[in-house]
DNA sequence: TTGAACTCACTGGTAGGACCACTTAACCTT
DNA sequence: AAGGTTAAGTGGTCCTACCAGTGAGTTCAA
């Protein structure tokens, strides 16, 4: 009567999103290489313009690509920006978003540092050192304050905790702005400085001390906000 | 020559999006009930249904609302389901995910019971009481676990820092299902405890004892886990 | 009277085709 | 060779018709 029915579950715009996803993590799409076009998904898969459109705005808002008028879709895999939107949105006012993140930060980051101090790879000791280094002489600021995010980042992954790391990310990035600031008044070097106590700290493998230092640094900048 | 330009910048999607965040927040529709349908919305701004229903799609992915077939597009505003989906997507394996959760909830929940504890006021420490009272008498085991869930955000709401949350409540509701198999293995009675330990703290405004009482709680989740 | 099936008027979902707007690069004109 | 122009590609918007779930009202049989 009705084995028909249960057994054919999936509308197009699963299977749009489906493919869509297929395509972009077991092709093994890089990040910033393009999708082909809406046209072309739509014909090879036998689904109307619409459907590949939806899909692709919901990646978008997952933040996995980026859609660009006149150009393409192109892949970026930031996982953190649904988390930046959320956020803004629920803190509109900056002044206070911005501490609560640095509030946030400050629980979070201590410990992930810690926890990256007893996993930390020689590899990934080496990037933040490099990281450490360009940081030192890098005199632009919207690339200082990249860099600095990006060591905040690497400390992350370092810990494991991919759910903690995406938090960080998030909010590390929703502060940026307020971070160019900082930087623009105190110069590099205080943050410079900051880092390669933590580093120190990671590469003597040694929990408490990572831990501190890190307290510290976001000590410091919290109290830059006020 | 070119002063027609620069100020007439708008879109039609982002017209829409705008004009649909309007209608919820400033409209003030309460959670659960409709949107008006996609058709009348385009025909009253005058958008095709297209755009319409992009930035609807848009407002579900970011959780805003719930759209569904046949019924309509509902007010849900679950701000923490990005983030779960994020989660999911970085984690897929549900027992590693679940255990990166927990530790999280393991790092905030104590914290933001410690701030509960200074800042809770007396209709929060009601509220939290009568979910207590529920939740002893409570038999379903889908209530007790959204019970559950409820008393932890509750505190955290009562902590004053969205941020941590909103996180939270991300890791929280992604582990909705196996706080359903520790609840029916240990039963109610464990959880209730605990939580009457922690609303002691609370009510006595003992940040310490909060603390406390919250990683007590959490650590014995995380060992269920194992 | 009752109640089960049906009809119908909603809702969102899909389709296809035409056209607009933005980008880029190749192509002419100067 | 430098400049502007054109053309082909991309996503963005629109229209119109139709498909597919949902629920309430209606109808008709028991």
């Amino acid at each position: 009567m009705s084995p028909t029915k249960p057994p054919v579950r999936s509308s197009p715009a699963d299977d749009a999103l489906r493919k869509l996803i297929a395509l972009i993590e077991d092709g093994a799409l890089a990040t910033g290489t393009f999708l082909p076009a809406e046209r072309q998904l739509a014909e090879r898969w036998s689904l109307s313009r619409v459907v590949v459109r939806e899909a692709a705005r919901k990646l978008e808002q997952r933040g996995l690509v980026s859609i660009r008028h006149g150009i393409g879709v192109e892949v970026t895999n930031n996982p953190a920006l649904p988390v930046q939107h959320t956020l803004e949105r629920l803190l509109p006012s900056d002044k206070e978003r911005l501490r609560q993140c640095a509030q946030a930060r400050l629980l979070i980051e201590p410990e992930l540092a810690a926890t990256a101090a007893v996993r930390a790879t020689p590899k990934g000791l080496r990037a933040l050192k490099a990281n450490c280094v360009a940081l030192a002489s890098e005199t632009d600021l919207a690339r200082s304050a990249a860099l600095d995010i990006a060591f905040h980042d690497a400390i992350a992954d370092l810990a494991g905790n991919k759910v903690l790391a995406v938090m960080l990310r998030s909010v590390a990035q929703l502060g940026r702005l307020s971070r160019e600031v900082t930087l623009k008044r105190f110069g590099v070097a205080r943050a410079h400085g900051y880092h390669v106590r933590i580093l120190a700290a990671l590469t003597a493998a040694d929990p408490a001390a990572a831990r501190k230092a890190m307290k510290l640094h976001l000590e410091a900048a919290l109290g830059d906000l006020s």
